[in-house]
DNA sequence: CCTACCGATCGGTAGG
DNA sequence: CCTACCGATCGGTAGG
């Protein structure tokens, strides 16, 4: 038998990130404490340092991780060849999903990122501003082809993305529709609110 | 010339829950700090605690002033006459309203709640459900009168006030429509949404 | 990964 | 409304 290697090495690092996702979305980055998350994780506090550096670090991993994977997405649609509301619809889809599976790093990202430290907080809010930014330009896109009612697209932007932060009651609301279900319901509300008639 | 009385009295309690809606929306309840707000208001921390008797009971101010006045707006639409389409876009009218005059107490009760002593975040929380369920009991009435699309009303009724909360990034925006034009905006795309075709 | 500990800061109190 | 101060807890480090 060869060797097994131990290569556990990054995963640590990515099982506290993860626990600190967690422990963030519930109690807020500045209430959360290291001597709790060590504790969720089975340590001492002065133990976590080993693997990241500060509180701060974590915070970061949880943003840029969830920023990379909207970004990287975004590029994808942007220079597809979809309609301007399918576009829309599909990059709805790709928020709901995340959501689904990801929600406690996507919540963090959306309403801790502010906690950053300098220089990450400000490079942050400019992905940020730019992502949607990209978002209105498909809208009015849209708008110009007249597929998309005539409304405000900054506007629009900004109902869209926060529509979908509502998904956090459902994951523990009980008797809950399915994952699929939850996604045709919210298409069916925004993008109809959407579309010209 | 008659005696002029000085009675700002409660006044003080009011403008430190109203300095510390504005603080606690900035960094979050948890990063707040007392000395942070006294500072803001030109006293000592020390000084706070002659007008009220602790952190928290300053977010239990603003948590319950906020949820008393949907909850009584919520009271006056339900027993109307409109139908139920009109009800939920006078809610909703009224929720961005409140945003837009209102916007820090709204958003600190939406999302600091969770850090309420008990027994007041339990009552919160239930509260905020009876609220939701209500909203949703109108919805269902628009899907059976036909008003209404055929959509899950739970699911409807978060996206809705979710994306109301999305007004936040309208108030520091620059070159911003009024707030007329933000309301109507919103009210084309989320009724168009609910409204069956 | 732990024990032991640091300086800083926290919410809050005593006493005037 | 202030000065002076408390015990608790914080993020983080030293040293092994």
């Amino acid at each position: 038998m060869g060797k097994l290697k131990v290569p556990k090495n990054g995963n640590r690092k990515d099982l506290i990130v993860k626990a600190g996702a967690a422990l963030f979305r519930e109690k807020g980055f500045g209430a959360a404490s290291m001597r709790d998350l060590a504790e969720n994780l089975g340590i001492e506090a002065a133990s976590l340092y080993n693997h990241i550096r500060s509180k701060n670090e974590i915070l970061e991993s949880v943003c840029f991780n969830v920023a990379n994977r909207f970004n990287l997405h975004l590029d994808e649609i942007e220079t597809g060849t979809l309609s301007p509301i399918k576009k829309i619809e599909t990059i709805l889809r790709f928020h709901i999903q995340q959501m689904i599976d990801n929600y406690e790093e996507v919540m963090v990202s959306d309403r801790e990122w502010k906690h950053l430290d300098e220089p990450y907080r400000s490079n942050f809010h400019t992905q940020r501003r730019n992502y949607r930014k990209r978002l209105a330009t498909i809208i009015e896109d849209g708008i110009k082809k007249g597929e998309i009612k005539k409304i405000d697209a900054p506007t629009a932007v900004v109902i869209l993305l926060h529509s979908v932060t509502g998904i956090e009651s459902w994951h523990r609301s009980t008797a809950k529709i399915s994952g699929a279900e939850l996604e045709d319901n919210m298409v069916m509300i925004m993008i109809d609110g959407l579309r010209s008639k």
